[in-house]
DNA sequence: TATGAATGAGTGTTCATTCAT
DNA sequence: TATGAATGAACACTCATTCAT
């Protein structure tokens, strides 16, 4: 079971989860195709089985970062203690983000596959819930979707990267969406840094702004 | 051939590029198979082909935003004047979405179809380096490729809704454009506005927070 | 009508009758598929006409072949009269035994197809009967059908090469029929050469060994 | 797999290689199109496969035919040894012939199965060198390969016939065999018979004319 | 008459899924 | 439980043939 979503997770990660066959990855696992289909009834059924994977190891294993305790944090340091185990768990499983990105699931799965998307959208709305409660729900909802799709846009550019330069974006990608929410969450007024050269005065200020999130050698 | 390429966008994308049949694309415009195969030697082509007369749509209907002109305005502005006409066109024109997030395209057509991401890239640095001439390339570089993934991240929002809320989203795309880059290209230093509820005054103060990129009713 | 069949017969001979496309024809006579089926109902009809024409030109540019004045010959100088304009001929028409062979032609053709085998079958034949008149018809039917075979296996090698190779080749398919028709026809006892080296005294004994066939230069 | 390739073979044989269809040998193997596509790559796979298993089952069952212990025998007993059981062989599996004269298998099988005709031609070439070593070398090239054109030619017709008339056109075939490679091989001097009529003696001197080859009912 | 776009059944091949062992 | 041969509908693509122009 733990070899199949192994493999599919390689395998999705290659080709994506649409020309991901079944028998690649029954053969990537070292399998016969008829014992894939003894641990799932189907495709799509492993494309879910591995979310939710994901989403427990994710919940497991990096317990801060769907904490509310994370809220009473300044929003420059929040997006530190939040994004940093985030980005580097997504360094070390780049099939989530495949997996979150195929919209192109089809059928039935589609419920079960937006759930995931969906519960992790909910974590970002609660996020934003406690730093400004008087938001209407419409505009929360909003906030979160675009936060959470700047974060997916950035992950993207960051796993296509290594060493220095994925550390690099890993810079960009905090400041983005740092700049993006302070004027919503944050208390003060300008935007104190950033992860563009030009500005080295950033580290000091307490905004995000580079560093970790590659942690392989 | 315009018939075929129209059947190619709408299978596009409901199903994306891999999912795509040919057949379901030859039933789609009306035509037998083996029409298909007089025009296009073979799946690949129709993307290619797709995505060139996107970008060629793109440059005679809306030349300014690929003038250096726009270089002239306060960022604020040259982000309405540029982000407008690429998010109309691409409201209708959802397909060129689809096939500019089609990683998992095969074969030799990467390179074209690379060459379609790497051209529209080309054009956001080209902007980039008007504001800030002494950028240096890699980071120059970086920050294209920020801003082109923040828009195509939040294009996808903005296509996803309609009426209202699809405003809505426009205002928010606009909004974590402007914030990210701001303090890389702008002449200010607070944020004047955004899209986020609880700034109403965003509007008067200049900076893109709203409006448009939706015209079908 | 003419480009047709010289197209025909040059994608024949590159392809086979059944690897060749009517399409391909069209294009190498330089003509739209179309008009190819104004003048051929299908691409049987091609095969046959092609084959009738090379019946004809055959029959009129070498008389001397199926003339039975060869009868009065001794058997090396009907051979050398007889089989020296025929391998000229199919040198320079070598989609001719392209369709000889071709027993894939399926369908009604067959009937029509084999009539051109056939006619020149029956020729074999009656040129023996002429040399051995008391000869059963079952027995002539089938040294007709062996010399003819001999003759189109040979040619295939002589087609094959090409300057001074396919000139030994030529000396080995005469002397191969020959020998094979001596015992027959002939009114000696001894092979009196070959092509064969090792027999050089060959030419002089009025077997025939070798020369022509190729007047390509 | 064994059956499939005998559907192969029995398709090859009606149609040509060319002309065969996967799917139809599928359906003459009583399987489905995927599964001959597990146990073959492709089309091609199963020409050069079932020429495999042919030069095999050949090298297997006649042991004697590719023996220099032949060479010992004068050539009409030698051929008798060798031809008697290929003609054999070939009568039952008649595909082989097909494969061998199917020069219009296309791409990277052409190599495979040109291993296969050189192979046959070699050894038909060595023996020929056990009879006269003293032949140059291009010359022993073009006696094995007009030789074995002869018996692919003749086999043609024996395979054509049946009964009383296949094992008439078996004498011819070895007739001709012998007439052509008895000036070059033999020690004597005059053709002592033929499989021609009117040669009754024949089968009393010692060259081959007449019998077997036919051995189904 | 010549065209060439259109056809649609067919090709070689793939793949999610099943089932006898 | 694990296997892997078997399935058959579907895929990308071809081609002999038709027909409106």
């Amino acid at each position: 079971m733990t070899q199949l979503l192994e493999a599919a997770a390689s395998v999705f990660e290659q080709v994506g989860y649409t020309a991901a066959s079944t028998n690649a990855i029954a053969r990537e696992a070292g399998v016969s195709p008829g014992t894939l289909y003894q641990f799932f009834p189907n495709k799509e059924a492993i494309a879910v089985e591995l979310g939710d994977r994901y989403l427990n190891r994710m919940r497991e294993a990096h317990t801060q970062v769907f904490t509310e305790a994370n809220a009473s944090l300044p929003l420059a340091e929040m997006l530190e203690t939040v994004l940093d185990p985030l980005i580097d768990f997504n360094c070390h499983n780049p099939a989530f983000l495949t997996l979150l990105n195929s919209s192109d699931i089809p059928g039935r799965l589609v419920e079960d596959h937006d759930a995931l998307h969906e519960s992790l959208l909910a974590r970002v709305g609660e996020l934003i819930a406690v730093y400004v409660p008087a938001m209407p729900a419409d505009q929360r909802t909003r906030t979160a979707a675009m936060a959470f799709a700047l974060f997916k846009a950035g992950l993207e550019l960051v796993i296509a990267h290594e060493g220095a330069e994925r550390s690099a974006y890993v810079g960009e990608l905090k400041a983005s969406m740092y700049r993006y929410l302070e004027p919503v969450l944050g208390s003060g007024c300008c935007d104190p840094a950033g992860g563009t050269a030009g500005n080295p005065a950033g580290e000091a200020t307490g905004s995000p702004a580079a560093g970790g999130g590659d942690r392989r050698p």
